[in-house]
DNA sequence: AAATAAGTTGAGGGTGGCGTCAAGTTTCAG
DNA sequence: CTGAAACTTGACGCCACCCTCAACTTATTT
């Protein structure tokens, strides 16, 4: 006999419990973000709090467990369809749309996408891949000439942080807003429209900090 | 003796409180936001919560009774360097460059312009009328020929409110960050960098009623 | 079927804000 | 100087959320 060794296997109804709150927390972050009570899913997996509590540890932990696959489903997904266009400029401009659709699409992925939740391992690993892929985009850009030289991937996150702020107050009452927003800063980023900016990109270079540590006010 | 008839006259103490209460305000709503916990505002007033609430019944009035004066010297010095400009581009873009640069320089100004605070009477003219003026720079630029003839001033709504969202955020960690955002923006609103729109004016319709009414969260 | 380890529960304590009101204090007219 | 009206106070109840833990229930082992 093998000694399993590992976690000690859990009881069925733990068992059970967990699946049903993984189940009941996706569906209540796909329907209202990340920061819904956690209480709402509770209930809604016929749990206490208790519970949630004893199997998860924290909200973090809980997002952790529940949206990695969602998230790289749909991200490996848009990466996919971005890397199908030949042109450096449609592939950028694929790149940001599709991530700002994805904001506009689930106010999970957008607080994501925001960092709102400065989640664990696995989650970080894939935002921050498709960070480096978006960095790719527009060094690529850049050098194909259709994006203006002095464009930063720092540019890129202030507009789609920005974008995700205003789809979370815009998603039902003016849900396609944002289209207009990420079309005039894409014509803004065409290396045609560049005129000097007023400060250098070492201005951003605290910005990722200032976006992860957001309390809600 | 005619009688005085109106409000009648308060006891020396209680002016004497709303003074030290409105100043109070001013310098905590300019310092912090005007999201500040009241309470920290009667303490900094040497007086109890209860007394702010009897003196001024909400937060709402309160502002009412402290941001306007402050607001409409900053928006009318700002409109006043507006004119100064001949040329409708530079004027459009003195009125988007000051209004970014108003957020960015007082968290109480940001609050106001971003309508987090439905005010009352005066605030609401005051800020109507900023908003009036920025209509017809819009229009005045787009006759003009240098703002693209698509742009709308919902464009430069949804605009300032993410700079305003930005800047909450960036204000101390990189506060020169919305410049570069504000930039790029402005190079995407000129005529000659428009590229069609993806969805009609209509679709700001509702924005500023979703940015009115916005819980933190 | 009994013993026990594992798991669940929900009330309760903590935070941080809002707004109120009975009891105490101050002003001011007479 | 006095008494009534005006004003202030701060503890209190409220809400919404967080997280915990003692008491109870259930699964599993033998």
């Amino acid at each position: 006999m093998i000694p399993t060794g590992g976690t000690p296997r859990l009881r069925r109804d733990a068992q059970r419990n967990i699946e049903r709150l993984k189940a009941a927390a996706i569906e209540v972050f796909r329907e209202r973000g990340l920061s819904t009570p956690l209480e709402d899913i509770a209930t809604r997996a016929g749990v206490s709090t208790g519970t949630l509590y004893n199997r998860f540890g924290s909200r973090e932990a809980l997002i952790d467990a529940v949206m990695p696959e969602l998230v790289s489903v749909r991200l490996t997904h848009l990466l996919g369809r971005v890397r199908e266009h030949t042109n450096p400029w449609r592939r950028f401009v694929a790149y940001v749309e599709g991530v700002a659709a994805l904001q506009a699409d689930e106010p999970a992925l957008n607080d994501l996408i925001s960092r709102r939740f400065p989640a664990a391992a696995e989650l970080t690993r894939i935002c921050d891949e498709a960070l480096a892929e978006g960095a790719r985009l527009v060094e690529d850009a850049k050098r194909h000439g259709s994006l203006r030289a002095d464009f930063t991937i720092g540019d890129l996150g202030i507009a789609l942080w920005c974008n995700g702020q205003l789809v979370r107050v815009t998603r039902t009452t003016a849900p396609d807003a944002w289209r207009r927003n990420i079309a005039i800063f894409l014509d803004g980023a065409r290396a045609k429209a560049a005129h000097d900016l007023p400060v250098g990109p070492e201005a951003l270079f605290a910005v990722q900090e200032a976006f992860t540590a957001q309390p809600p006010r």
